[in-house]
DNA sequence: GAGGGCATTGTTAACGTTCACAGTCTTGCC
DNA sequence: GGCAAGACTGTGAACGTTAACAATGCCCTC
């Protein structure tokens, strides 16, 4: 604002930015490339996309005249006439949550991999106009495929009107309509910190569970039922938390009022489980000693826990790395593929959260 | 794959998408609308732009063309046209920590609220090299500018060669020479839960700081310093973590070791101020009776944790609106201006980790 | 040495929008 | 009724790249 007139875009700090012959203050564009090198622009394009059959010597002189000139494609005119523009969209829900976060962090590393750009459309709220809007603009910004991390119900029905022709994979996405979905497998995770818990003795297991919009909440529930029902033990009625460690302590106060006839609760996340820990301590009651916790995701934060967190860990890099793995499959195919379903397994990791049934425990 | 001789993208789900007059499968551009609602692309174009002078009966009947086909603008022939993409680029490191996470969130949510969309690269290690081809990359990608989550020394330096005339700002990015630059006031931070421990009656305050690399780290280990200066206590040789829980799991190992002489210790962040406490509890060490703890972020966990910590809270998402306005008002006046310096406040939550000095406590 | 094939290069036309300018049609005023 | 100013609309040319095809030169074979 205190410069010299404004300088209109001439910055001429001796930035080493080399000029073309003429005085343009443009950058340089293929044509000037060709003139430099005595080509045509189309050998240059060539040149640049690695096409055969150009001339070792006429390749070798192109490439001066781009160092010459510091010459650097235009992707959006390329963008414009082959219809891609090497950018994939990602629609997700909070990406400040570890889940989300960790998710769309692997799912760039991997399309950056491939020489894809990723752009991101992160939703406050989830309904299903959200999601389609994101999805829309996305389309509209020329995105050649959408990753959609999709863990409600609601964002997962907006796929099903999704701009027709995009390749699109749902993350966490449940049984959407007719797109690809890849997700952790959250019954079996629910099943496996179940089953711990009732293998030390215990004669039921409690849950607190996530939103009920959310379907990792509801497959969790499904394993944990499943293995209760199994096994002939009364199922409790769920506390419904919503992912925040809040409402695990909220949780957790009323879980402590009934100590003595719960001995075992499988928490539906990590941070929920740090809640009912609080809630526990706070009331005086031991853990493990008098009630077994065990959560879910392995944060990293859940091996410090007082005690160490039993959890089960979901491998989120695997899950973005299939996801655009899947997605590029789409793309690359140009043209509708079979959908796919890929499943991760999740993974129980024991540590001191959870023990053998106390021995004062009342067997119902 | 196991489809009718491949459909070759003529998936013809009745999806309720209009078709013109002709049986071209590509989707409706400028010249079909034009050709459905009797007029020129040109006047198209005025509709869809807001331009004044456009007969309002016109208007009408170019919305109801549009509407008809299902035409869609198409942002890459825009964007070659106008040298304006309407996307910014994100640079950031380890978007899983929860500081960068919450600040790019609150980047994506203030650039999509003017309009703009973002495109993220997620660095895994941090080196010059690095940050600059991540530039080098997103202008290339023709973002119209740039944000630098650049919380490290050496992503700072890159900031030195930058694409020439590129709108960028930095992100607690200290000092870095010619850019405009946004960060919560860690020095500040730092004081206040010194001081809120010296005022406790602690002798001094032991550290433990971040990577030595990064200037959030460092600005947290002044803070402390002058404080310990100013009243004149002496100042240990802080400990140094990664920020991580393990890391500072085992700077509460040595920290316990220390007990009776060491009273009160400022973890640089909460995840380590989590291993500390971890630490402490296993060697027995009672939190805030024996030693008083205090943290730096206020990640939602640390209400939550035992004891509940006291720490010192960054509004992340004022840093991120803060770094999109002073962006866009460098890409809105299309030429170099005065660079702007935004220092964020931090605020300082009491909780239960930290209390008086214990009696017991050697004075020296 | 003629002809076919291949390697190499150039020419022209898209891609779908906006910009600059040139028209045409109103409208109001004298 | 004529005329000018302004409202409205159309025409042609960019923007910078790739695609499609044509053209050239060279080598090899017969």
């Amino acid at each position: 604002m205190s410069e010299q007139g404004k300088p209109e875009q001439g910055n001429e700090l001796g930035k080493g930015q080399p000029v073309g012959s003429t005085s343009e203050r443009r950058p340089p564009v293929m044509a000037d490339v060709a003139r430099v090198a005595g080509v045509s622009h189309q050998t240059v394009s060539r040149v640049l996309n690695d096409h055969l059959n150009v001339r070792a010597e006429t390749r070798i002189r192109v490439l001066a005249a781009i160092d010459q000139l510091g010459y650097r494609r235009n992707f959006v005119a390329r963008a414009l006439v082959t219809r891609h523009s090497r950018r994939l969209g990602v629609v997700s829900f909070d990406t400040t949550l570890y889940g989300p976060a960790s998710t769309v962090y692997s799912i760039e590393q991997a399309a950056r991999a491939a020489g894809y750009f990723v752009s991101i459309v992160s939703l406050r709220t989830i309904d299903r106009a959200g999601v389609r809007d994101a999805l829309d603009y996305l389309a509209d910004q020329g995105v050649d495929g959408i990753v959609v991390v999709a863990p409600q119900r609601s964002a997962a029905q907006a796929l099903d009107d999704l701009p027709a022709g995009m390749p699109v994979v749902a993350v966490e996405g449940g049984h959407a309509g007719d797109v690809s979905v890849v997700s952790v497998d959250q019954v079996a995770g629910a099943r496996l910190a179940t089953e711990h818990l009732l293998d030390l003795g215990h004669d039921t297991v409690w849950h607190v569970s996530g939103p009920s919009d959310w379907l990792e909440a509801e497959g969790r529930i499904a394993g944990w039922r499943d293995v209760l029902t199994a096994a002939g033990r009364p199922v409790p009625e769920p506390l419904d938390g919503d992912w925040s460690p809040r409402s695990g302590y909220v949780a957790g106060r009323r879980l402590a009022a009934m100590a003595g006839d719960v001995t075992a609760v499988f928490v539906a996340n990590d941070q929920m489980a740090l809640g009912v820990l609080r809630a526990l301590t706070e009331e005086g009651i031991r853990v493990p000693e008098q009630m077994s916790v065990v959560g879910f995701d392995d944060i990293p934060e859940s091996e410090f826990f007082s005690p160490p967190l039993t959890t089960v860990r979901q491998d989120f890099g695997a899950v973005g790395r299939c996801s655009i793995e899947v997605l590029l499959r789409q793309i690359e195919a140009d043209g509708p593929l079979a959908r796919e379903r890929h499943v991760v397994p999740a993974e129980f990791v024991a540590r001191a959260s959870a023990s053998r049934r106390p021995d004062g425990a009342v067997r119902n």
